[in-house]
Parts: C-alpha cells; sequence; structure tokens
DNA sequence: TCTGTTCGTTGGACTAGACCAGAGGAGGTG
DNA sequence: CACCTCCTCTGGTCTAGTCCAACGAACAGA
C-alpha cells in the first residue's frame, strides 16, 4: 500500500478519502486480489485519523465486495470481481467463463454520433449531445450467441469510439481502468422472437427464441453511464443472478 | 416503539439485539411503513447503550432495506418491502401490480412428502427429511402466467402444507409474518418451450416459447429456504431486476 | 518429531464524548 | 399577514480510547 497524503480533498469526509483511496489502488493494479490491506491501526496511524474512521473506510469497501475479512487475519483485496462491478449480474465474460467456455466479440458498429432520443431519454441528454454506440458480436467458443448494443455519453468516455472492440475486449474492464465504476442498474429481461437481421447474425431461424435484455447503468454520482440492448440464443444462454441482501 | 428491556440474549452482540428487536416490529406490524423510528440518541439513553451502537443497528436495517433516513428529520421505516424480502429480485405479485395487472393464484399441489434426491441437494437435507411441494398457477387479470412449483424444509414452515394457496396468499409474507428472512439467493433465468402439461395449463401451444426461473434462497443463517421452479409465458412476462452496488 | 502453551496481531464490539449540516418549528419584525 | 432569524432536533462525521475473540507464529517440553 502506497503511502499517500490524506487530506487531497477538503470538505469530502476523510473516510470515503481513504476509500476512494484503497479502491483507486485495487483498480489501478497496484494491489492484487489475495493481497493483504493495512490493519485499522496501521492505516489510522499512517494517516493520523482514528480507528473508526479507517474501519468505516474498510467496511463500505467489505461491503462492496472489493474487500473480504477474517478474524485475526487481516484483510484483503478479494478474489471475486463484484461480478464485473456490478452486484448481481453476472456479465457476458464472466458468465461464459463460468462454463467453460472462452469469450470473444466481434464489433459491427462503432461510431461517434448525435443521441436520438431514445439514447436521450436513457441517457438524460440534452439535445445535440454526443454519444458514442458500440454494436457486437458476442461469441462463445466461436459460436454466435449475442447481439449486444450498448449507448454511453461521448463525453464519459473519451476515445472509447476509437477502440477496437474485436477479441476479449471489454467494455467494464475499460471503464474500470478509467475509475468509472457502475453504482446501480435496472435490467429487463423477456423473450422474443427473431427479426431477420438478428437471425442472419446469430445463425438462426427467422422467429427463433431470443432472450432480450436491457440495462440502463448509473454511475457514483447517479449520472447515466449505459445503457445497453441485448439479444441472447435462448438455446446457448441462461442468466444467473446471485442476490445478496446485505 | 415499544419499551422492551434490551439484555434479552447474553453473549449477541448489543446491536443485533437492538436490530433484531426493530426489525421484528416491523414485521410484527408494530411499526408501519413511514412512521419514525426513536433518534439514535433517544435509543441509546433508552437502553443504556452508547450512540455509535444504537447508530450500527440502524444503519444495518437501513442498508437491508427496513428503514430509511433523512438527515435533520429522522429514522423511518421503509414503504417498499425490499421486493418482498429480497434485493434484487421482483417478485411475481410485485411486479404485477406494477403493470397495473392484479395477480392470483390457484393451488394445484400441496403436499408434505419425502425428500427426493433433487429436493435434498438443493436445500441440503439429509435421506429422509420432509419438505413441503406447492405447485400453483400464477395468474394476471384471471389470465394464466406461469406455473410455480415450490420446495421448503418441512420443519421450517409448520403448518404450510394446510394454509390455502388460492386467491392473493403470497408464501413471501406468510414467511415474513413468522419472522423467516430470506438472506441470500441464486436464480437462473433461460428460455425453454412448452410441454404438453405446461402448455394446456398456461393456455398455449405444445413449444411455445417460456421463460424458466429457478432460485435457491437462503434463510439468515444461511440454510437453505426453498427452491423454486417457475415457467413463465413468455409473452406475457417480462423481468425486472434493479442492481445497487451499495 | 510432535504437541501443547504463550503471546502479539488482527478484526469485532463498545463507550462517551465532540462538532457539523440539514430540517423545521417558534417567535419576532416589517 | 408574510418574512426572517434563531433554536432545537435530526443524522453525519470523527476522536481516543477499552475489552474480547480468533488466528498464527514462536517457543518449550515430552
Amino acid at each position: 500500500m502506497e503511502y499517500t497524503a490524506i487530506r487531497p480533498q477538503r470538505g469530502l469526509p476523510l473516510y470515503l478519502q481513504l476509500k476512494q483511496m484503497i479502491q483507486t489502488q485495487i483498480a489501478s493494479g497496484v494491489m492484487h486480489p489475495g493481497d493483504r490491506v493495512p490493519s485499522e491501526r496501521e492505516l489510522s496511524d499512517r494517516f493520523g485519523m482514528s480507528r473508526m474512521t479507517a474501519r468505516q473506510a474498510l467496511l463500505e469497501l467489505v461491503r462492496e465486495g472489493f474487500l473480504y475479512r477474517e478474524q485475526g487475519r487481516g484483510t484483503f483485496v478479494a478474489h471475486r470481481k463484484v461480478n464485473q462491478g456490478l452486484l448481481g449480474v453476472t456479465s457476458f465474460t464472466d458468465d461464459m467463463r463460468a462454463r467453460g467456455v472462452e469469450p470473444a466479440s466481434r464489433g459491427l458498429e462503432q461510431r461517434l454520433e448525435l443521441a436520438d432520443q431514445e439514447a436521450r431519454d436513457h441517457l438524460e441528454l440534452d439535445l445535440g449531445a454526443m454519444v458514442v454506440r458500440l454494436k457486437r458480436l458476442r461469441l462463445g467458443d466461436g459460436r454466435p450467441m449475442a447481439l449486444e448494443e450498448a449507448v454511453l455519453p461521448a463525453d464519459l468516455v473519451p476515445g472509447l469510439e476509437e477502440h477496437s472492440l474485436d477479441g476479449d475486449f471489454s467494455l467494464y474492464a475499460w471503464l474500470r481502468e478509467r475509475n468509472i465504476f457502475f453504482q446501480r442498474a435496472r435490467q429487463t429481461l423477456e423473450a422474443v422472437l427473431a427479426n431477420g437481421e438478428q437471425a442472419e447474425l446469430l445463425g438462426v431461424l427467422v422467429g427463433a427464441p431470443l432472450l432480450l435484455l436491457e440495462r440502463q447503468s448509473y454511475g457514483q454520482d447517479g449520472q447515466p453511464l449505459e445503457f445497453v440492448r441485448a439479444h441472447y440464443r435462448a438455446d446457448r444462454f441462461k442468466f444467473f443472478v446471485d442476490l445478496t441482501q446485505v
């Protein structure tokens, strides 16, 4: 753990500053899963805060899944990546890997464009705002699994429209590297029938059953970060949702 | 808020005792949604504990969705019932009501029986254990929406096998009244085709698309509480999942 | 070599205070 | 009457300690 000065932001609570510092170190790769985080007493000594304050930062990170604690041993960086940053959803990548299938993607569309009505509604943007639109074909072991279209506010993701979408590119990992985390999401899941374009790209017959997922994700300040619409091949896909009360 | 003595259970942390007391009062109907809970200072005075200890109990209940707080005003009993007790899933009842459809049920099977292999696996039971099996047809505005089969350990739900399943009976409400809460759940969702029995009961053609949901729920001690397998009419059903990082 | 015991470290629980900021009611003033 | 100020209540943050329980390493003895 780096020895950084703490009071960089006046006005922001101490425990939040410490929390963000640790969160950044995990996200940036300074600390790895399994690494021990300094103890409550060590942090409070080092940063000149009381133990309860350091404790509050650690407990929040534990609740959010970034750390885990073992009495008598210490506090450690969590292995599971909180399902790509959001409790409860399993991402395409996670789900595929969990079933021993190698995930990949093929970029279909990728452009910076003027937000249309639907995008403005979902992302709470004003007329004239720009968005980045990504359309990808998701593959599992090389076979088509899903068709996914994501729209993000352009000013939040500069450079995204030029990044390669092929191979094992993960949008969530890309965002995480830039310290953009999801805080909340609203997702719907339903069954629909494949239209011509979808059928062709996914390699099924027109009228085949597809799982349609729509997700609206919000960032840490509550601002909309992305809107996703994905069509999954019903015969090759099953959703897992892990739900925790705490 | 009732003035109950606090140290009824030695060994159990004070803040957990307070938390359980408040939780019980909400579940039992002593306190209603919107009611103000005593302030941190009032609770600490009344029960002879420090403010931080009372605070810990309140904050945990806030995190679990039973209470909400407003700075300068107070702490209140939450209106939303955390989606029938579990963050993230919308229950059949909630989802129907949200769409302005009146939910109802028709009991199909209901019996106390020896747990079969599958039930023992899902509920972590020993050979010879008994389970309660409930099979219901779920209706929305009188029309068939889903076929639901739930299996619960018999010793945890005495009397359930004799309770009427028809009308607006809610299993989760029944459990809540007995202070049985879910703590964790694992759910899968996939698309399947209707077989003969399902098609007849749901009023669709054989081969029609259905959404198959399987859920395994765990109680506050981590013991399995129920296993549910439900088939939803794809044309009439859409799942909502609200996901929160905190 | 194995088997306890001791001891330092960690997280868990708890105390008794402090100051701040937001909400809202009680009064006073125009 | 309408408006403003002040005072009290609330939760939010923070301090500087205490004692306990679990873990594990170092150590001592059979």
